[in-house]
RNA sequence: GGCCCCGUAGCUCAGUGGAUAGAGCGACAGACUUCGAAUCUGUGGGCGGAGGUUCGACUCCUCCCGGGGCCA
């Protein structure tokens, strides 16, 4: 049986209309508590008039004991007014677990993010990496599947010696090496003692942490690499202009990709790719998710094609692709170079608006979506940030609680069409988090958070909860809009404080 | 030259086939003797352009214009 009241009622529609309903909430309050918009989509299939198909659905709808009333409108929609024992049913549903649990088959799940190699503190970029990975990974946390979080980089190699030098360099008071890393952070660097490449992964792994994402395990590339001569044969490879290539343009990529330069036998970054993907896909994960740029987009087709040439089922390895976030600060954009320095990092952001803020910011756009951010501008537009709104209905919520005098209690049932509309909103959440979760599109989260934000300062705003006639009630109210508030939240990685 | 993402209100953005396209910021006008005014109420203003598919298109298809990215 469905889990929550608006998947059951659409279910038993589903029933009387012969196939899939989906219920949704029409923009005209005239238009019913719900409406769909099956006979529109199916009469043409049973050659009839969706009128008449719709007629004959709300005739028969009507006689359902959770409905009101049943009305056709327009070319065919059925809106549907339910009674407040529906409403009542729902919000007694609404404990923590609300709207979690319905993945279906339950799977294991790696999702690999940020994965930048510590030659430089994590950029904006990364954060929203972090950002937007992580907040799918709790999405699948939630929906029940088992999800670890894994971090990949590497100690060795040009870009990583180069970064050892300019740090050593600047030790011994010598000018950087050729193309060095000169920016400020390698002065910090140079003033610890021991190897810089450690120091720089220290940093980061505290950097990681203080945005929330909380990394199960850290990938070690040169630790793959060992078992690519063992991954090799395994390959459809050639030979040719003396490098070996894998054949993955017969597996969807658009062209081959080589993996070792014959003339010293060394490697290339594609045979540690390789390696990389057997590897994740050995440890048992039913899916290995990347998040990665829109600048590496190109992998995804040599990613899939390397799980095709291994034998797995391509499917199983899953991109994620977000725009990337361009910088600028007093109107003129950064170059972002690490190498330079001349980059935005997520400390100077973390600094001027802080890891809830920032969490927001960057995870409530389409991943679709290019951010544009202004430093500058973003530390002015603090206060503004709509994180705070909707933190500030958790808090509020969170101090009616406290001056409660009585045990939240649904028996009364409600008496205000502000309570219908707040409880109609958070009978929402179940839907938004599988389709966000379903199109790893976290950032509906944040937007639906605002919603019943605003639809609890309505209520709040008109209504008095303790020491009124119905405090029971509103009581059980406030508290279940307190758990969705938190728990979209922490879908994003962001605190619901008790106080502000 | 090929491929990917994006053009929605003055600004930042929601809206992946449904009814009269939404919110925040900014602007203007109102609301605290009351559980937190970091709140609430009201006003103005928009789908880059042209075709096509459909009962119905911001949404899907084609072309054009404009911005970003990748590969060559």
């Amino acid at each position: 049986m469905p889990a929550n009241a608006v998947d059951r009622l659409a279910a038993e529609i589903s029933k009387l209309a012969g196939s899939d309903v989906e219920l949704e909430r029409p923009h005209d309050p005239s238009h019913g508590d719900y409406a769909t918009n099956v006979a529109l989509r199916t009469a043409p299939a049973h050659r009839r008039s969706p009128r008449e198909f719709a007629a004959e659905l709300a005739q028969q709808v009507s006689q359902l004991p959770d409905v009101e009333r049943a009305e056709v409108a327009g070319p065919g929609f059925v809106n549907l007014w339910l009674e407040p024992r529906w409403y009542v049913e729902a919000l007694g549903e609404m404990d923590d677990a609300y709207g979690g649990g319905f993945a279906q088959p339950h799977q294991r799940i790696q999702v690999e993010l940020v994965s930048a190699n510590p030659v430089a503190p994590l950029t904006v970029g990364s954060a929203r990496n972090g950002a937007y990975g992580d907040s799918v990974a709790r999405l699948l946390r939630f929906a029940g599947h088992q999800v670890e979080e894994e971090y990949y980089f590497n100690n060795a190699g040009r870009q990583i010696d180069l970064f050892r030098a300019s740090v050593e360099a600047r030790r011994r008071g010598d000018e950087p090496p050729e193309g060095g890393y000169v920016g400020e952070y390698v002065a910090g660097i140079a003033a610890s003692t021991g190897d810089p490449v450690e120091a720089m992964l220290g940093e980061i792994r505290r950097e990681v942490a203080e945005f929330r994402v909380p990394v199960d395990t850290w990938r070690l590339q040169a630790e793959i690499e060992q078992a690519i001569p063992e991954v090799l044969p395994q390959l459809d490879t050639y030979e040719a202009d003396g490098t070996l290539w894998a054949r993955t343009s017969a597996h969807g990529d658009d062209k081959d990709r080589p993996l070792v330069r014959s003339e010293d036998g060394s490697y290339l970054y594609f045979a540690a790719d390789v390696a990389y993907v057997r590897d994740k896909l050995e440890r048992g994960f039913d899916i290995a998710i990347y998040v990665l740029g829109a600048d590496h987009h190109g992998y995804v087709a040599r990613l899939k094609a390397a799980a095709a040439m291994l034998g797995y089922d391509p499917e199983r390895v899953e991109a994620l692709i977000y725009q990337l976030v361009h910088v600028t600060e007093r109107g003129a954009a950064k170059k972002m170079s690490k190498r330079r320095g001349d980059v935005v990092f997520l400390s100077e952001l973390l600094e001027k608006i802080g890891v809830d803020a920032a969490r927001w910011y960057l995870v409530s756009r389409g991943h679709d979506q290019t951010i544009e951010i202004d430093v500058d501008l973003a530390a002015e537009r603090t206060q503004k940030n709509p994180v705070y709104y909707v933190q500030y209905a958790h808090a509020r919520i969170a101090g009616i609680l406290r001056n409660a005098e009585k045990k939240p209690d649904t028996a009364a049932g409600f008496v205000d069409p502000l309570e219908r509309e707040l409880i109609k909103r958070l009978a929402e959440f179940p839907s938004v988090v599988a389709e966000a979760t379903a199109r790893r599109a976290p950032h509906a989260v944040p937007i639906y958070a605002i919603r019943v934000a605003d639809d609890f300062h309505r209520f709040y705003h008109d209504l008095r909860v303790v020491g009124s006639d119905a405090e029971e009630f509103r009581l059980a109210l406030c508290a279940a809009t307190q758990n969705v508030i938190a728990r979209c939240l922490d879908l994003i990685g962001v605190d619901a404080p008790e106080r502000m």
